[in-house]
DNA sequence: CTGTTGAAATTTTTT
DNA sequence: ATTTCAACAG
């Protein structure tokens, strides 16, 4: 076969636009896609292109915005690459660096950190250790007890995490997104102040720092060279939900954009909360005069009905670049805009649906149910399981964030870092007659030992402490010496915890299975640090995600939150609890900036859908705060579809005849005299 | 200083 | 429903 031949075959299926993208030269290119234009298919098929140039896979730089979408789209650049060599060679792509920004900021740090004087087995914390540090700082510089309440530490890391990512000062922050703190200006600056000091003290960087310290490394004159010397191309997907410091170490990466190409959509931007902006994709053509921008706007994922709808829903945004999005998949049903009397009703009619769509040979794992909330499931998961439907969660709570396992995983921490005092709080206190107090005593006196554990081998526990102090000073020393393998190391966690988790917790059973499958977990990782650096960073959005990837016959439904959904699409997408207080959430009308994101939140939930999408508005909620009985709100169909796109969809309401007649069960709030006299209460 | 109890406040999205 | 803080008994 010969070049022409070779290059054909990889550009196969993709129409002009796309090609242009995919041959550019090496000058730096935006490309600006629409949803589901076939974006990643472009990046795609744009490595694999670069890799049959000739460029080495090693020099190659691919930025996503999870993991898993960087691993997917390495595995489909190596089937790109086998079809058009026709031969079933070794994948390519496994020295292609591949990941998050984070990512690859620890393994750049990790190789170069020393440079920046950085310690070389720092530790890193996720953002409740990072809150945790914080609580740690803040009572110590005595803030927790003053007599006007001082900002909670999830805000607190709030407020320092937005100074940090969008590179702007603390007064500008406050007075921009926190102006109900804007008293504590002094004492946050102290705060913060001392947060990074202990930081450094302590040898643990938190995810800010890994961007920062990038940007360091980039920044110096010789450290920059040689990072900069590491690529030849550099890729990167998402830029829409980027922020300023994530920019400015681009830009410095590649200051002349040779080998640059960046991949987004303004009209998918949703992360904002995390300091991301748009201007950094309105800005690039600032930053490289020579920037070729291509935009793609053939639609290949919905249907002419579905776009028509997602297209009106996003035509009534303030602000954004024009795009014409055009389907060449023809004919389908008419999105559905589903009235729903109360939560059950939305529940029993998403399942309804699900289960006829699987009828009709459309998979479970072909549909997925999408919502602004984690929780905004809840009532859906207890329906499936009481059904026996298999399904996946993503987004929301994680399984490394479930307080047993993070229990578990600070032994590890600790061993690996004993003047992580965020893990050493977390386990001393387990013990009985240790409480906070203690805990920080001795949890100081390790980290002024330098990190060894000396002083507590020679600590004087209280009565209540005797029998488990040495106990878990041989389990520490044990695993200091990190003589067993890594399973074997969490096995002997699991044993001196387990009495501690049953006494602790309720349903510690569930909960001890979890830590089972941790330690089997275990044996995957190279070593230690490894593993805690890993789930740190890319935490395992579920028990199930852990166990590996699911067999080929299992079959599960996908809930997720909207914004775990981004990237993605199905053939079924339904969208739940499109009520105004849900998307937008309550908690983010307070500016119009704000509102427009939300708006784009619902867009990106829209345009998953390929074939067939649901949007559920349930009229009536339930809140049980608050005391006694249930007392229920009346919600509004979101803002998101005024009158004027209403007839884009078509309208269901469905009726309770129909669906509780074969199962009364599914009747959980059957037309009772209770709903009669919870009807009359609502007149007062 | 620990451990428990009760009252009050807050309640999203994630690397 | 969960988290956080203050008060109090051991």
């Amino acid at each position: 076969m010969n070049d022409t031949e070779a290059i054909d075959a990889l550009l196969e299926g993709l129409n002009p636009r796309q090609r242009e993208a995919v041959t550019h030269g090496r000058g730096p290119l935006l490309v600006v896609a629409g949803a589901g234009t076939g974006k990643t298919a472009t990046l795609v098929h744009r490595v694999a292109w670069l890799i049959a140039q000739g460029v080495d896979p090693a020099r190659i730089l691919l930025l996503t915005f999870t993991r898993r979408a960087a691993a997917e789209m390495l595995r489909r650049v190596d089937g790109v690459l086998r079809r058009a060599e026709r031969l079933g060679g070794a994948p390519k792509t496994s020295r292609v660096w591949g990941g998050t920004f984070h990512a690859v900021a620890t393994r750049l740090l990790r190789r170069f950190g020393k440079s920046l004087g950085l310690p070389e087995g720092f530790s890193i914390h996720d953002r409740t250790d990072s809150e945790d540090l914080l609580h740690v700082v803040r009572s110590s510089l005595g803030f927790d007890k003053l007599d006007r309440r001082f900002p909670k530490k999830g805000t607190c890391m709030a407020l320092y995490s937005r100074c940090v990512n969008s590179q702007a000062k603390l007064a500008d922050v406050l007075a921009r997104h926190f102006p109900w703190c804007r008293e504590w200006d002094a004492q946050l600056k102290q705060l913060f102040d001392a947060y990074v000091d202990r930081k450094e003290s302590l040898g643990v960087l938190d995810y800010d720092d890994l961007l920062l310290f990038w940007h360091a490394l980039v920044s110096d004159e010789a450290a920059g060279r040689t990072v900069r010397g590491l690529f030849d191309c550099v890729l990167v997907d998402e830029y829409q939900d980027t922020n300023r410091l994530q920019a400015e170490i681009l830009h410095r990466l590649v200051p002349d954009g040779k080998g640059l190409t960046v991949v987004g959509d303004d009209a998918q931007s949703i992360y904002s909360f995390r300091a991301a902006t748009v201007r950094n994709i309105l800005d690039l053509p600032k930053q490289y005069p020579d920037l070729a921008v291509l935009t793609l706007e053939q639609n290949y994922r919905g249907t002419e009905p579905i776009l028509a709808a997602t297209n009106g829903v996003i035509g009534l945004a303030s602000e954004r670049y024009a795009k014409n999005l055009w389907s060449t998949r023809g004919q389908g049903e008419r999105p559905a805009l589903v009235t729903c009397e109360d939560e059950d009703d939305q529940t029993r009619y998403a399942i309804e649906r699900i289960l006829e769509h699987r009828e009709a040979g459309i998979d479970l794992r072909r549909q997925a149910v999408l919502f602004r909330a984690s929780h905004h499931s809840m009532t859906l998961e207890a329906e499936l399981a009481r059904r026996n439907i298999p399904f996946h969660k993503y987004g929301g709570l994680k399984f490394v964030e479930t307080a047993h396992v993070k229990d578990l995983l600070a032994f590890l921490r600790l061993a690996e870092n004993p003047r992580d005092i965020v893990a050493g709080m977390r386990i001393l206190p387990l013990l009985p007659g240790i409480g906070p107090g203690r805990a920080r005593t001795l949890v100081e006196m390790v980290a002024a030992a330098g990190g060894r554990f000396d002083p507590w081998r020679a600590w004087c526990p209280p009565e209540a402490c005797r029998g488990a102090w040495p106990a878990l000073m041989s389990l520490l020393e044990g695993l200091f010496a990190a003589k067993e393998s890594l399973p074997a190391q969490v096995h002997r966690v699991r044993e001196f915890y387990a009495p501690i988790l049953a006494e602790r917790y309720d349903n510690a059973a569930a909960r001890g299975r979890d830590l089972e499958q941790l330690e089997q977990i275990a044996a995957r990782y190279r070593d230690r640090q490894t593993m805690l650096t890993e789930l740190a960073l890319d935490p395992p959005s579920s028990t199930q995600d852990l166990a590996g990837p699911p067999e080929l016959d299992d079959d599960y439904l996908v809930l997720s939150t909207i914004h775990s959904a981004k990237g993605l699409e199905w053939d079924a997408v339904y969208v739940l609890h499109a009520a105004d207080g849900n998307i937008p959430s309550d908690l983010a009308t307070g500016s119009p900036e704000e509102i427009e994101e939300e708006r784009r939140l619902f867009y990106v939930a829209l345009t998953r859908a390929k074939s067939w999408l649901y949007v559920l508005c349930p009229l009536r909620y339930y809140h049980f705060s608050g005391g006694r009985g249930d007392r229920h709100g009346y919600a509004q169909r979101t803002r998101f579809l005024p009158e004027s796109v209403v007839p884009l969809f078509r309208q269901v309401v469905p009726t309770r005849e129909a669906a509780g007649a074969d199962d009364p069960s599914a009747l959980r709030t059957p037309l009772t005299s209770r709903a009669v006299r919870r009807q009359t209460k609502d007149l007062w």
